[in-house]
DNA sequence: GTATTACATGCACTTCTATGCATATATTAT
DNA sequence: ATAATATATGCATAGAAGTGCATGTAATAC
């Protein structure tokens, strides 16, 4: 099964694909994702969004239904990820990273890099900070 | 402009465009296109990929909102083809050509090869044909 | 055990999208 | 002019998908 999932047809594979790539949150969680140099806790992508925390998770679950995601749990923090095997995925990778550029993507990954250092090692320990207290310059 | 469309933002372009190409119909024309070595009229797509009339014109308007698609006119027949300027699209071209790959897609694609040896020269002089008499190894 | 925190999801509602049918438009032929 | 043909689209309906809120689950801390 290398390039066809389970319950999938050929053909609804690459639709279903697109489908998950049509939707602006989506494409942020992607952008970060294709950003960072580690898994992403569902909190830090809170803060690089800039979004209520059940729309991340609810579109982190459509992501993973196509396995574009996957996730890893330490404690009571998830990390999520890229699907490193996803065949599309891994084809469309360099597309995308031209395709999301500008804004708000360029924001949201620049947010997700001052998060990452407060970092304690390779995990969270921040959580949700509901008024984010770090440095940005604040232009809207 | 380059890479930014009228009316659109930035981020809507990218999220406007993966929409479009989450629909399976949608996705069989553009494996038509991206095959075909010309441009294609509405009656050609629709005998290659035995869907109503309205449903290939349907689509074809949704591709050309995003100008992934662009037309000819010649008489009553208009011929299709994809916008070669079209930034994304050749980002993801070649992508594409490796994940449309598979039924229907395959099976499109040699209806139209069919259909298109019906031309006279360049040009589509067939129109639509109720009962396609073109031999093909009926293997539903 | 209780409290807290990170994350997920059910529900109600709204909005978008797809579909089928019929019909409109436009061009050519007569 | 009328007829015929290729293509486009308005309308009504059905189903899918997005949104906000509240709540549920699971793990940790005490």
């Amino acid at each position: 099964m290398t390039r066809a999932e389970a319950h999938y047809s050929t053909a609804e594979l690459p639709t279903e694909l697109f489908k998950a790539l049509g939707d602006l949150t989506r494409l942020r969680i992607l952008s970060l994702l294709l950003h960072a140099p580690m898994r992403v806790c569902v909190c830090e992508m809170v803060h690089a969004l800039q979004l209520p925390q059940y729309q991340i998770s609810r579109q982190l679950a459509v992501l993973k239904r196509v396995k574009l995601v996957d996730a890893e749990k330490s404690g009571t923090w998830v990390y999520h990820g890229l699907d490193a095997e996803h065949y599309a995925l891994n084809r469309l990778a360099p597309a995308l990273r031209e395709l999301l550029q500008g804004e708000p993507f360029d924001r949201d990954r620049a947010r997700l890099d001052r998060r990452l250092s407060m970092r304690d090692g390779d995990r969270c320990v921040v959580g949700f900070v509901d008024n984010i207290s770090i440095p940005e310059n604040a232009q809207q």
